[in-house]
DNA sequence: CGAGCCATTGAATGCCATCAATTTTAGTGG
DNA sequence: CCACTAAAATTGATGGCATTCAATGGCTCG
């Protein structure tokens, strides 16, 4: 097999790794130009997870933050009786491992396999120093996973289990589209069960509105996890 | 009445309104110190709001940033079809007005008399050069901020009615401890139907899971809107 | 004191959860 | 490539919690 993917050749960490990251375009990194970007490069690490591997976990001490580069994770919080929320999903481009204190308050784990940045939380602090359009461009970043927060409020304060579930294929769509990937038809990386925690329903339910989204043709099946949107582009973007 | 408020001092404010500003504490002006804190105060101006008065509506411009320093506000989403869902309660020290894109994507109503300090959103960008550090209280409170939110998707996922409402008074108890309030009893300052709302319940359920928790003794009412919690401190800190 | 609003309580309905059974998919080894 | 197995998804039947609709009670303010 014949692949120029960088993560094959051992010395491609020294060789401008961040220079041809196509991520970037969507990250923090990206407010950095091309002659700087080593520098940021150099703070950097790869970390690799498979399916259902940690980053971290609720409770650890925050040391490190963290660039999603490919593959996907569920963030989720534990209650002390056991019961589990999942609060997010995060794709490439995705900013992760802030707290507001010195612990973690979710655990983050890969659904998929996945490759993070690594970066050493106090590290990075100090760079902002130089470059304080980084803090800005993070800044930018949680105010924008602020915004998804209240939006799932939203959806489950006020929303049927129909609704809810079309407007988690909306919003992956839209999420497809940021990454400069096809929005329709979407391909859903996360299980039912993901699916049904974070909606704040259960998977019969889920599974119930997706016949019912089928069957009056809302929505179209190709295989289990693939999803063609049978909606007005408008709503889509 | 006498009266020391410097409200009532109208040349107040050009002698060192922020020095004597006890919300400091808490809010992000607080970073900066005596001798700098007039350079921010003159950035500032005074927004009086009487309940009901909104200081901006879901699809406004982003032009100010506000602190609130006295009083309460609701913030909520409108859907295009008309349905509300109240996303969060802001209180005295609480940062107010960053967006993620140019405009509001919720409003900002007060729910009793409300004084907010207003700064131009650019001018206070700009202070960020001079004093970074103010940039990362802010970034410190928004994660906050989405820590709460979090927080929220976890009770409106995964709590019953009558967990809801006791979460919400454990988490309004809180708050005032953090504010150096009294923690118990609290004084609840939106009605029932902000409470049904912000819960994802309807009034008659709020009213229930009430006397439910009055009848158990886990609470104990004074008035319509004063509680006081018959619960161990640790659960109440 | 009466009007109007808000809160409370009761009864019936409905949506989603739960429990249970079946079907489909995915993963593994022959 | 197919058979086998375990896991995941779907479908059906029933039940429970919160909603909805309706009526009463209580507080505030003119």
């Amino acid at each position: 097999m014949i692949t120029s993917n960088y993560n094959t050749l051992p010395n491609f960490k020294k060789c401008n790794k961040c220079v041809n990251c196509n991520v970037r375009l969507i990250a923090f990194c990206g407010v950095i130009d091309h002659q700087d970007i080593n520098k940021l490069e150099s703070l950097s690490k790869d970390k690799n997870l498979k399916r259902q591997e940690h980053a971290f976990f609720q409770g650890d001490k925050v040391v490190n933050y963290y660039n999603i580069r490919k593959g996907s994770v569920k963030i989720y919080k534990l209650s002390k009786d056991g019961r589990k929320q999942i609060i997010g999903f995060l794709f490439p481009g995705d900013f992760m491992g802030m707290s507001h204190e010195e612990s973690f308050s979710y655990s983050a784990e890969a659904i998929e396999d996945t490759v993070l940045c690594q970066f050493n939380k106090v590290g990075l602090e100090n760079f902002f120093i130089k470059f304080p359009e980084i803090e800005d461009k993070i800044l930018n970043l949680v105010n924008y996973e602020l915004s998804l927060a209240q939006d799932q409020i939203f959806l489950l304060g006020k929303c049927s289990a129909r609704e809810r579930l079309l407007q988690f294929f909306l919003n992956m769509s839209k999420q497809r589209k940021k990454m400069g990937w096809v929005s329709n038809p979407i391909h859903l990386p996360m299980s039912r069960s993901d699916i049904a925690n974070f909606l704040g329903l259960t998977i019969e339910t889920i599974s119930r509105s997706l016949s019912e989204l089928k069957s009056d043709n809302t929505i179209k099946m190709v295989g289990t996890n693939d999803i063609l949107l049978n909606i007005h582009e408008d709503l889509i973007s």
